[in-house]
DNA sequence: TATTGTTATACTCTATAACTATA
DNA sequence: TATAGTTATAGAGTATAACAATA
């Protein structure tokens, strides 16, 4: 109520008061996946190859033949941006649509023998990448991280 | 090697394989990211606030008096794109920005009273947004959740 | 010379609706 | 009628460079 109470409008030492906001588990996990965003895009500048992008690449390793809504569903993409997503792998010889005759709405997806030859590549980099965080918290921390990021994710 | 090989493209029972995919911590971190985010526009959607929104109140509220490039270095946004934003949440008479007369380049943050009264109503918001998450993993699960995304964020 | 804030721009990501061809 | 994929579009979020005013 004071004159001085609005002269003192900060108590600013070294930096901002940032209050319970580090505490919130949006901004932790929004934080947290910026750094390690980071680190990707620095690892897989020179394959040109972005988080979303891998995980397409991945899945479709593991599930050639899978369809595009059944890639885009687990990966939680819309079936509107996959297609536009696709294509760039696709013209960079990747990966490959092929009819399926069974139903001829859809498209079935694979790897190039290229894309399998990059896979080798992209998933040695993802070890290194995953290696600079374990080493941050350890092999136990990073288990139990899965853990409660999971519990997080798949509520009611 | 042979025809039947080609055949059985994919074990798919249910979904598809995803591998080791769920157990990177960048794509864990999205995701929970993501089921987070989810959750506070659903309850912020009334208010019409996002999270960087937020973020931005709230820290002006704790540190009012605050420089543009202080609160948006804090939080992690380019300067260049924080003006714009703040002219959003200005435009509703939720802030303002007050010359400094120690220094003609910088602008002071403020709260209004329309927006601090609207901070009663939105931290609120945040605590039961917050509530929701704590009780999927305990409170012992969220210290443990907030010291393993601090060593993450925080490295080398 | 360096810094604060602004403007312009561009690229990615995400979200929605409407369309086609098949089923 | 419903589904697979496409197209168009729009809104956020993010990044860089250049500029005017001030330090």
């Amino acid at each position: 109520m004071t004159k001085s109470a609005d002269t003192k409008v900060k108590d600013r030492d070294d930096g901002l008061d940032m209050g319970p906001l580090p505490n919130l588990m949006g901004y932790l996990t929004r934080r947290a996946q910026m750094a390690i965003f980071e680190d990707f895009h620095a690892r897989f500048a020179d394959e040109d190859i972005r988080p979303a992008q891998y995980s397409v690449l991945k899945l479709i390793a593991l599930n050639p033949g899978a369809r595009q809504t059944e890639v885009s569903a687990a990966l939680g993409i819309q079936r509107s941006n996959f297609g536009p997503m696709f294509d760039a792998l696709e013209q960079r010889g990747l990966v490959e649509r092929r009819p399926l005759e069974a139903d001829r709405r859809s498209l079935a997806l694979y790897l190039t023998a290229s894309g399998e030859a990059a896979m080798v590549r992209l998933d040695a980099l993802v070890e290194a990448h995953e290696a600079k965080f374990v080493k941050r918290i350890g092999l136990q921390g990073k288990v139990t991280l899965q853990t409660l990021l999971f519990l997080l994710t798949s509520g009611e």
